[in-house]
RNA sequence: GGAAGAGUUCCCGAGUGGCCAAAGGGGGCAGACUGUAAAUCUGUUGUCUCUGACUUCGGUGGUUCGAAUCCACCCUCUUCCA
């Protein structure tokens, strides 16, 4: 249940309470696709890391190891040994992602496994029932990620299926909740909005899937290749006609200005794999701006990657450790630079919380917003 | 002492007369990455007064309009025979 304690113009500083604890908005997810983070984080290093939700993935863990598998071993939750929240995907951005290997259907998605190439089929119901197994605190409802650019008669029979899927998961998940074995009977479900950069599209699904009284709505199929303005753009579209007590997410993204922004237009909850997928290529978010760590500069500098950050990384190593580290090949590179990553993200938004608690987020947005996509100092 | 083979741009290695500043790896340098088919991908990597010029393929000399490529001698290394 999302419980809203204050804005600042459109920014909202919220609660969202769960069976598995309350967690507080804005909120960044971490991304641990198949029940881990990339990087080789476990669920104890993230109690060091400020992470408040989890999140992970429905088609990754059905491939593999299944999701019976999970079910059998106790849940999810139990399976990675992370108690707090956890908020499963749905399967719907594969069909984006993997669009070479699926073919849609009213009835769902085909999909040829990225594993093994065997034929797997996801429907709504299907969505629901893996989610269920595996007792997620969260579900998201399976849609169709639009690709970008795409023709508005596209877009919008694809909107309307998503919206007919939505009502499918959602008795799906009534039925599922309702069994005596379930593991998580008090699975939330969160909506979908798509409609690719239309505002016709944005706002009439919207209106659709408001009428629905889920617990969450979600913004989908954004930063999927357009123009970050335009992203900005569909966000003040859409965002008006977001029930106001409902918890918002804004999916996949993004950057760190990214998250300032879209939190200034009203989002809640956010999740991107750019801060693990980035720190493994060794970029690292800091206050002054975004650096690479291998760069030469680097050699022979004794500072912290971010003198401002006392995240574990940056208490005990140097730049110039790490740049060896991933000159070297060393995992040990990779993990230091996640855990410096996520730190980076969770602090952010604890920082924007604690801006719109003491009404200084416009100032916030005014100081970092530009400064954190430039480069580092 | 004799025989055979080899020496290529930072490294490995392809190239046997012109389309070669020289394939392909590696390494170096730089960049990308947004609900993770990503510990991945891209660009670049002799010098300069840079749509051209110059220097480079163990060394020196030669053949040729033209040589990393052919010839002679020299140097170094590897293997085999004594």
């Amino acid at each position: 249940m999302y419980k809203l304690i204050l804005k600042e113009n459109n920014a909202r500083r919220g609660e969202f309470v769960t069976v598995h604890g309350t967690f507080q908005t804005p909120c960044f997810m971490n991304v641990g696709t198949a029940a881990a983070i990339k990087g080789g984080i476990s669920s104890v290093d993230l109690q060091g890391l400020k992470t408040q939700v989890e999140l992970c993935n429905t088609y990754h863990l059905h491939v593999r190891p299944g999701d019976n598998i999970i079910r059998q071993m106790g849940g999810l939750h139990k399976f990675m040994n992370w108690d707090k929240p956890i908020l499963t995907d749905s399967g719907g951005f594969q069909v984006f992602s993997l669009a070479k290997l699926r073919k849609i259907k009213e009835e769902g998605v085909y999909f040829n496994s990225h594993v093994d190439g065997r034929r797997i089929f996801m429907g709504p119901e299907e969505s629901m029932q893996i989610q269920s197994n595996l007792g997620s605190t969260i579900a998201m409802a399976f849609d169709e990620c639009v690709e970008n650019p795409a023709e508005h008669e596209y877009s919008r029979r694809s909107c309307e299926r998503t919206t007919r899927w939505l009502i499918r998961c959602r008795q799906e998940m009534d039925r599922l909740n309702s069994l005596p074995d379930t593991i998580n009977p008090h699975q939330l479900l969160f909506g979908i909005n798509q409609g690719c950069t239309y505002e016709d599209l944005r706002i009439r699904h919207m209106q659709e899937i408001a009428e629905l009284d889920l617990d969450g709505y979600a913004v989908g199929g954004l930063a999927v290749g357009e123009p970050t303005d335009v992203m900005y753009h569909i966000l003040d579209t859409v965002v008006p006609y977001m029930p106001e007590h409902k918890i918002r997410y804004l999916m996949g993204v993004g950057t760190p200005s990214n998250l300032i922004e879209a939190v200034a237009r009203g989002i809640d909850l956010f999740d991107c794999v750019m801060p693990s997928r980035n720190a493994r290529h060794a970029t690292i978010f800091t206050w002054s701006g975004i650096m690479h760590a291998t760069n030469k500069c680097y050699e022979t500098d004794p500072r912290p990657l971010d003198p401002e950050c006392d995240c574990p990384t940056c208490r005990n190593f140097s730049r110039a450790y790490i740049r060896h580290l991933f000159k070297a090949d060393e995992q040990l590179g990779g993990r230091l630079a996640v855990q410096h990553n996520l730190y980076f993200y969770n602090t952010l938004m604890e920082r924007i919380r604690e801006a719109l608690d003491s009404g200084t987020f416009h100032a916030f947005r005014e100081k970092y917003s530009a400064r954190l996509a430039g480069k580092a100092e």
